[in-house]
DNA sequence: CGCGTCGTGGTTTTT
DNA sequence: CCACGACGCG
């Protein structure tokens, strides 16, 4: 068979990756060097030159999206349906073993999952049951402590208060916790894994069989493992399979939520006869956004290390603008798309980058003005939806009656008359007897023990669930459609007014349409394997709700131009990309400034950033900002100075001025031939007093932007506005 | 039960 | 500044 194609399309190191015979490999990939593409070749490899059976082969990857792109894109070079190979999610993985081998996990059958807003309400309610005062504890405090906890390996019962009372109680919560989710059987994200991991250390024959099974084990974005996923692999990978981890140190940048960089180095201690291999060659970007990039990184201790290089152009230097103010800012931008789009390029080639979610808004406003269509990435995925919940929570309650999370989630949605009064006598039934809500209500029902509108809301409840429940039999997708109408749902976001109630029906019509879709999946994760197959469909498909947040979202809808956050960037790339807020405690945060190791996690961020431009980077700060509706002058980042002086220049708005960017960063010059400088107080006829804090142009185009005592911020074209210096 | 007011707090996000 | 949650009223 002639193979040699799958090794065509290669470069050296690429290929020494794909090929290597080395036990344990470890793939340092720069941003845009190939990284899938050297997994997905190395399988193809595997399976059509050396002959190694698909069934024999692990690929783990972080998300469904990374997972889905690499099992289509071995499919397509193998042009067959890859059987038997696993490839997924941790997570999705992890889950996958908890059901075919439930009893030796510990886990009921029918254990279900659960999501962070789930996990949130749970801990609320416990607080509430066990008198813990919200105000002084906050859920989400408790929330994130299990979680980082359990992303450890650590459970209750491993951790020690010794004479901290903070502690004390977090461990108390966390111990009330873990007993609400065993006695529901209830398993929450970070449980999937600690619970893989407990299954094979507990059940050594178990580990030997899959051991034995996973000859080839690869992973996909490694230096975002955290250390339950690390010691999960270690212990598959055991003495004598073969590793092939592919990740970049460079691009760690989810420490914040468990991620260990240190992986990357523990794996060269723990496997001494790793083969590293560094994949440099960029083919994404223009040389000098490379080389800013570089420069960049350089200021962070204790990297790998690594320099990417390109064959390509050096293409134009990174564009820096030091606005007014973040509307100016924002102006910028918008202009700078303008003539993006002149040039003859989509919209959707063109995005623009932020450290935190709340900076968009003026970016919005401002696009909104020129009529530029935009979306936002990131924000509610589909999944995550009130009423797409709502809906799914009568599914858990028919799946399984003792979902008292569920229950009370959907006993009075939509309103049905059933209030807090009543639902409050359910759980102290519930909590004395130690029964479900569900038990509690049936016997409240029965014993009449509740005022009679009450009474006859809460049968009306029970009958709806039990007559949704006889359909159970029915295709997947003729039981949402009946749920969501039996169950009033469709009809109470049909009468909410607005776009919202709007949205709101059409997601609940798109949610039985994934059902329709799910049921002609059948090659999904759980389908394929013969284990799940006494499960019924509606706690796969839950399951695959809960595992699946539903990144639909993320396929581009038409030419906007894209707006979201570095983080959410990862992984992609564009033509021409904007980087806003530069600036000392906007980015880095305030919070990182002065931890080096959260500041070095910042300047990764600022790298994924910049690596994400093809062509085009611009750059931008304020001098005055507006934040949480305080003004700040904030210091130009220092990343900016971080970036080598002769691959970036400053640019001035309307002006053709360009100018290496100085490294003591000087104001730029306020006066202008216009009369008016930067600080002055103006008065206006209409407007009354402000202070100018911006001007731009010359001649008869000239403006300034004016900050007014009673109307705010205001740009005006000096030969129509008449303004006077006070 | 739904609507209004007051008060507080406010990186980053996937599974 | 503004969004969201906790309360109180009709």
């Amino acid at each position: 068979m002639d193979i040699s194609h799958i090794l065509d399309q290669l470069n050296e190191p690429q290929r020494q990756a794909v090929t290597s015979e080395s036990n344990s490999v470890l793939v340092i990939a720069g941003a845009g060097s190939g990284k899938t593409r050297v997994l997905v070749h190395r399988i193809v490899w595997a399976v059509q030159m050396l002959g190694i059976s698909p069934y024999s082969i692990l690929a783990v990857t972080f998300t469904n999206k990374a997972a889905g792109e690499m099992r289509s894109r071995i499919e397509e070079k193998l042009s067959i349906p890859v059987k038997g190979m696993w490839v997924g999610t941790f997570h999705g993985i992890a889950h996958r073993l908890l059901r075919a081998h439930y009893q030796q996990a510990g886990l009921p059958r029918t254990f279900q999952l659960i999501d962070s807003d789930d996990q949130l309400r749970i801990v609320k309610r416990l607080m509430r049951d066990n008198q813990i005062d919200e105000s002084r504890w906050p859920a989400k405090t408790f929330q994130w402590y299990i979680n980082g906890k359990k992303d450890e390996g650590l459970r209750s019962k491993n951790l020690e208060a010794y004479n901290d009372k903070n502690e004390q109680q977090n461990i108390r919560v966390y111990a009330l916790y873990e007993a609400v989710c065993e006695q529901n059987s209830l398993l929450d994200f970070a449980e999937l894994l600690l619970r893989a991991h407990e299954l094979f250390l507990q059940n050594p024959d178990l580990l030997r069989i899959y051991q034995h099974r996973f000859r080839h084990i690869l992973v996909d974005e490694f230096q975002d493992t955290n250390s339950i996923q690390y010691a999960w692999l270690r212990l598959l990978v055991g003495e004598r399979n073969q590793f092939f981890v592919v990740g970049d140190d460079d691009q760690s940048i989810y420490g914040w939520r468990g991620a260990k960089v240190e992986n990357i180095q523990r794996l060269q201690v723990e496997y001494p006869g790793i083969e590293l291999i560094r994949l440099e060659q960029n083919y994404r970007s223009t040389g000098n956004i490379l080389r800013a990039a570089n420069g960049l990184i350089e200021n962070n201790a204790d990297r790998l290390g690594k320099n990417l290089w390109t064959a390509g152009e050096e293409g134009d230097p990174i564009k820096f603008y030091r606005a007014y103010n973040e509307r100016d800012e924002a102006r910028f931008v918008v202009e700078r798309i303008g003539a993006w789009v002149a040039e003859g390029n989509l919209r959707q080639d063109f995005a623009v980058l932020y450290r935190s979610n709340a900076q968009s808004r003026v970016l919005e406003e401002a696009l909104l003005m020129e009529n530029i269509p935009y979306r936002i990435y990131g924000g509610m995925r589909f999944f995550d939806r009130a009423e797409i919940k709502d809906a799914l929570a009568y599914l858990r309650l028919m799946s399984n009656n003792f979902d008292d999370y569920a229950f009370e989630r959907i006993v009075n949605t939509p309103p049905r008359g059933i209030g807090d009064k009543t639902v409050s006598v359910i759980r102290a039934n519930a909590l004395q007897e130690n029964i479900s809500y569900w038990s509690a209500m049936e016997i409240i029902i029965e014993a009449q023990a509740i005022p009679s509108r009450a009474l006859k809301a809460l049968s009306a409840f029970q009958q709806l669930v039990s007559s949704l429940t006889e359909l159970v039999e029915q295709p997947l997708h003729e039981i949402l459609e009946n749920t969501i109408t039996q169950s009033g749902l469709l009809e109470y976001f049909q009468k909410e007014k607005g776009e919202k109630g709007k949205s709101r029906v059409e997601n609940l019509q798109e949610l039985v349409s994934a059902a329709k879709q799910f049921e002609e999946l059948d090659e999904t994760d759980l389908a394929e394997d013969p284990e799940f197959e006494d499960l019924d469909t509606l706690s796969v498909f839950l399951a695959y709700c809960a595992l699946e947040s539903g990144d639909s979202q993320n396929d581009p809808h038409g030419d906007n131009v894209q707006l979201m956050t570095l983080h959410s960037a990862k992984g992609l790339e564009f033509p021409s990309v904007a980087i806003v807020g530069m600036e000392e405690g906007l980015f880095p945060g305030h919070q990182s400034i002065n931890e080096p190791g959260r500041l070095a996690e910042e300047r990764r961020l600022c790298y994924v950033g910049m690596t994400r431009a093809e062509q085009q980077l611009f750059i931008t700060c304020a001098e005055h900002r507006r934040l949480y509706g305080r003004e700040s002058y904030p210091q130009v980042s220092r990343f900016i100075r971080e970036i080598p002086n002769d691959v970036m220049v400053e640019v001035r708005p309307s002006s053709a001025i360009t100018q290496p960017v100085s490294v003591t960063p000087a104001r730029p010059d306020t006066s202008s031939s216009t009369g008016f400088n930067v600080g002055q107080m103006v008065k206006h006829d209409k407007f009354g007093e402000g202070i100018l804090v911006a001007h731009e142009g010359s001649g008869h185009h000239a403006r300034v932007q004016v900050n007014f005592n009673q109307v705010g911020t205001k740009w005006l074209v000096l030969s129509y506005a008449n303004l006077t210096i006070i």
